[in-house]
DNA sequence: CCGTTCGGGG
């Protein structure tokens, strides 16, 4: 009885619980879904149109979930219209939206660039935490308006709100140009008091920012300090080094980071090959490549871009062009790459050719026109080069800038039209620039115009009488024109004057090594030998019509004496090292820090013909290629 | 919950 009452008993409730389901749910479901419920799932099918007619029908009834989802939705999508139907609805609505709602419309404005809409909600906010306030600094820092980004966190500290990480790590961002070093210090001295500084990402912005203001150890402190490192942090050190030219730097703490395993993005192989470009470190490069290689980025364009402008500035163009060919897709830079490796090659109607086929495809900018009138100028095409510059202005309807001008002075220049080059300079909406008085000073040197070149020496010995390269050329001017007594009255200018030049320096990488000479060097191992090496190339080619230049020196000696200093210019240092090595290469590569001297070109004119070998030199300004001794440059340069 | 750091060509 009592077992069979128990079974039946089961059986009823077990009845009732399959038939009455609804009932019993109500205890054990989740409560009624809200009428905007379905809003969330629109938007995240990407429905936004949908999800806001949604919105629309719901009037009132849209809640929390349902703004919060279509507010995710616009600043996903950057969409601009849409968030300010949401806005309107809301306000229509009378929703009063809760500080994180509020918050979430000011960041809907700032990432769909209306940052005065941005402002105006955090103005309007009845309240605010440190994620509004800092969500409209990254607005203001991340469009470029330092001083708004840095006035609003001083607003934010004066109402009392303490920044955090993200507050540190953005503003610090802003703390470039001329007076954010001294604000990025104060901001780095409360991020000490406050304890931030050992933040990361704070840490990454920290040295960044000190990078920038050229203080490289500070930012290397900075680093050292850093509790972890991750990849924003190493490449941000990376890249602080070879931002300021200190490629060799750059390329040591690459190597350090790397031994201890350090992680790789595309944004620190673009840093480092921008350091190796500067090093005209080829086997390096090729090395990085490899590692881009393995770390399955090649196809990022930057990366790409990279990669070309570092083979060309290798001087191996030929494999910038592989690379350029075989991107699946280009970005202006990348033509702009290509366009400038022709043009430091000294390859003009590569230049041209490559612009034709650029018109094609994507709109040339400032850049591209620089570089094509740069390479016209260095390939000695100076009737086309003017011609593109016509094109750009009444062409293309762009505006060229100060570089513009120095290009077209300087190709007037080549084609001796020195007082054409000189009007222009004289109508242009800019100041001339020492580098266009020295562009000058280059052409009266070649087309030999002496009363010009004094005038333009004197203005830039007025500008600039610390660089003694303007000195040297004058004295080549009047040299050339047999005017003994001026080259002597140069050289008694320069002894009165504290001449402070950057020291001649000349590399070559030889078995991997880079071998450094500076003039008169005395410190290479293998000095004894070079010197030895130096005097047979120097016999060999007199022989063969090679007379030193005099007037490149001004030093106050006799001509013995001038003849030694000549011989120990760096390039000619790393000519003949270059010539000594066992296994004798066709193609010796050599970088400098200045340009070429006269003396020193026509020295490698001659050994490239004497000694039968091809001589890459890459000075400051373009690639020389000395062949059969005649060079690229047409010895204009 | 939401907001953050490094960045290619003259």
């Amino acid at each position: 009885m009592h077992g069979r009452s128990r079974v039946f008993l089961l059986r009823r409730i077990h009845f009732k619980d399959s038939d009455r389901p609804r009932q019993l749910s109500c205890q054990t479901s989740p409560p009624p879904l809200p009428p905007d419920s379905n809003l969330k799932p629109l938007c995240l099918q990407g429905r936004l149109h949908e999800a806001l007619s949604g919105m629309a029908t719901l009037g009132t009834e849209v809640r929390f979930h349902g703004y919060d989802a279509l507010l995710t939705a616009c600043i996903d999508r950057r969409a601009f219209l849409e968030g300010q139907l949401v806005h309107a609805h809301m306000i229509k609505s009378q929703y009063l939206p809760s500080v994180y709602l509020a918050t979430r419309l000011l960041i809907m404005y700032v990432k769909c660039d209306s940052l005065n809409d941005a402002r105006h909600m955090l103005e309007a906010m009845p309240e605010r935490n440190v994620v509004s306030w800092t969500a409209m600094v990254s607005g203001y820092s991340q469009k470029g308006h330092r001083a708004e980004a840095l006035e609003l966190f001083v607003k934010m500290m004066e109402a009392g709100q303490l920044p955090d990480e993200y507050t540190f790590a953005t503003v610090l961002t802003s703390c470039t140009g001329p007076f954010g070093p001294k604000h990025g210090r104060q901001i780095h001295s409360l991020a000490l008091k406050t304890n931030f500084d050992s933040h990361m990402f704070v840490g990454s912005s920290l040295l960044d920012m000190y990078a920038k203001a050229s203080e490289i150890d500070d930012a290397r402190r900075v680093f050292d300090m850093l509790p972890d490192r991750d990849v924003v942090s190493c490449t941000a050190i990376i890249s602080g080094y070879a931002q300021l030219g200190l490629d060799a730097e750059a390329l040591e703490v690459f190597k350090l980071l790397h031994k201890e395993g350090m992680e790789c993005n595309y944004v620190t192989f673009s840093c480092l090959l921008n350091a190796l470009s500067g090093l005209a470190a080829l086997d390096y490069g090729r090395q990085v490549h490899g590692l881009v290689i393995r770390c399955e980025l090649p196809f990022y364009v930057v990366l790409q871009n990279s990669l070309i402008d570092m083979y060309s500035k290798c001087g191996s163009l030929i494999y910038s062009r592989k690379i350029f060919d075989n991107m699946l897709e280009r970005s202006v830079i990348s033509w702009n790459a290509m366009l400038a490796g022709y043009g430091k090659h000294g390859l003009g109607s590569e230049v041209v050719r490559l612009f034709k086929s650029m018109v094609q495809e994507v709109r040339p900018d400032g850049v591209s026109f620089l570089a094509v009138l740069s390479g016209c100028s260095h390939g000695g095409l100076v009737d086309e080069g003017l011609d593109f510059f016509d094109f750009m202005v009444n062409g293309q309807r762009m505006k060229p800038d100060i570089g513009h001008y120095g290009c077209v002075i300087d190709l007037l220049g080549r084609a001796g039209r020195i007082e054409k080059a000189l009007d222009l300079m004289k109508c242009m909406p800019f100041e001339p620039t020492t580098a266009m008085w020295g562009s000058l000073l280059g052409a009266c040197r070649v087309h030999a115009n002496v009363s010009i070149g004094e005038f333009v020496a004197q203005k830039l010995l007025d500008i600039e009488p610390e660089n003694s390269g303007n000195f040297v050329i004058l004295s080549n001017i009047y040299a050339a024109a047999g005017r003994w007594q001026d080259v002597a009255r140069v050289r008694e200018l320069m002894k009165e004057r504290t001449v402070t030049k950057e020291p001649g320096r000349s590399w070559i990488n030889l078995d991997k090594t880079m071998h450094t000479f500076y003039s008169s060097d005395r410190s290479h191992p293998q000095r004894e030998q070079i010197n030895a090496k130096i005097m047979e190339l120097y016999e060999r080619i007199k022989e063969a019509g090679y007379v030193p230049d005099l007037s490149c020196v001004l030093h106050d000696v006799d001509d013995e004496q001038k003849e030694s200093i000549l011989l120990g210019h760096s390039e000619k240092l790393a000519i003949a090292f270059g010539l000594m090595g066992s296994t004798p290469c066709k193609l010796i590569r050599i970088t400098k820090n200045l340009r070429i001297c006269v003396d020193c070109h026509n020295f490698a004119k001659y050994v490239s013909k004497v000694y039968a070998r091809y001589i890459s030199l890459r000075d400051s300004n373009r690639f020389h290629l000395i062949v059969r001794g005649t060079c690229t440059c047409r010895d204009y340069w």
